[in-house]
DNA sequence: AAGCATGGATAGCGTCACTATCCGACACAG
DNA sequence: CTGTGTCGGATAGTGACGCTATCCATGCTT
């Protein structure tokens, strides 16, 4: 398959491929000649996998190379390429802006989470992991906006959190292969996410209506 | 208060600020001659909260004006209001790109997702909604990559987005007043979303830990 | 042999969220 | 009353990002 068909097929057109491959996002077909290249089944299903990473789970460029590359470093183990997805990401949003104030809102929040975590027993992935960031960052703001955020609360959606990394869980180990795992680890992660929101919205919407009438 | 003391409050800079007066996310303040305007606590937490919609929701400067109107528009009923969150947004990735075909994996996924609906009686907010077009593209998208996503999967995380759905709720119930209702209805809907990937995403290291061993 | 498609390189575009600069009008100190 | 500084407002510019348009030499296709 060349250049053209890879486009037709993926519904990406001819410029971005070539954006992908500089970027090396995209492993470059075999070399038929000296202005032609082959690309098979895989650089497809690579293709689609890129465009799913940065349209649906909305992935910078430069952090879909680095993911994409440590899924294919296959001298990491295992479990190292299983977590990657959960770590080179900024996913969700950001943490704070490089030289934010560590304000008061901000420590009460780190309270809250070395409190939840303390109590699930999920120390392990602390402070300095881009979830905890993350997570220590939404906590502050909600906070600092004065709404609830109290442990209670937080305990509950971290249990049903839980419940949904059971469910993601489930779904990788039913893959054959090791090599399939790891990509779907990263793939599941993101693009489950804008399913769980949807979801969550959809369910509001729902209860919404229910509670107060519609 | 004045803009610069505004400004040094919130920690957004002056200039950033008139962007946002400017842009009709924040209202000016009251005029006290004709170079000076006077700002008040109301001022404060709304320009922290269009900063928490725009940073940590990574919500679209336009798309928070419009929900920020909105919420502001005392001609609507509480239900309609309460509703805008979850509609006004393109939240966690937008719908297929104007024009994106209608393949088989589309059609897959919305017979897929119809079902889901029917099944949970959740018919009242279907096609058309952005919670439902993102749904759709994100399933489709799934399909494409040819990850499963089948009914059962889909069940299950529906219940647990309802469990979500109820939890945020019941801290909605939990406010005195409609119109805080309405403006924590916008921001608990969009800041509670970093939480609960990063929740997800701590949990499936943690699970992953356990499984694969670490 | 003609003509067009190919892959690679380079530079440009459109959007978005700010941000830097300038300006005339005031406030306030001396 | 005068000088100095700050204010709010307007306009244009910036930097990041994700593409996209153009050009070119090559060489496959007919």
């Amino acid at each position: 398959m060349r250049l053209a068909e890879l486009s037709a097929r993926s519904g990406v057109p001819t410029a971005t491929i070539k954006f992908y491959l500089r970027e090396g996002l995209l492993p470059s077909g075999e070399r038929i000649s000296a202005t032609q290249a082959d690309y098979g089944g895989e650089h497809l299903h690579r293709l689609r996998l890129v465009r799913a990473l940065i349209q649906v789970g909305r992935m910078p460029v430069a952090t879909a190379r680095e993911v994409l590359a440590a899924v294919d470093d296959t001298e990491l183990d295992q479990h190292s390429r299983l977590g990657i997805a959960a770590w080179s990401l900024p996913g969700p949003a950001q943490g704070p802006n490089p030289g934010e104030e560590d304000d008061a809102a901000t420590q009460t929040a780190r309270q809250e989470i070395d409190g939840l975590l303390e109590h699930l027993g999920w120390e392990e992935f602390g402070p300095g992991t881009p979830a905890y960031e993350t997570l220590l960052h939404a906590v502050a703001t909600l906070i600092r906006l004065g709404y609830p955020c109290e442990a209670p609360h937080l305990r509950r959606l971290a249990q049903i959190a839980a419940q949904v990394a059971e469910a993601d869980l489930d779904l990788l180990e039913g893959l054959p292969s090791e090599v399939e795992q790891v990509e779907a680890s990263v793939a599941l992660t993101v693009l489950y996410e804008p399913v769980l929101l949807s979801l969550r919205r959809l369910a509001q919407a729902e209860e919404s209506a229910r509670r107060f009438g519609g």
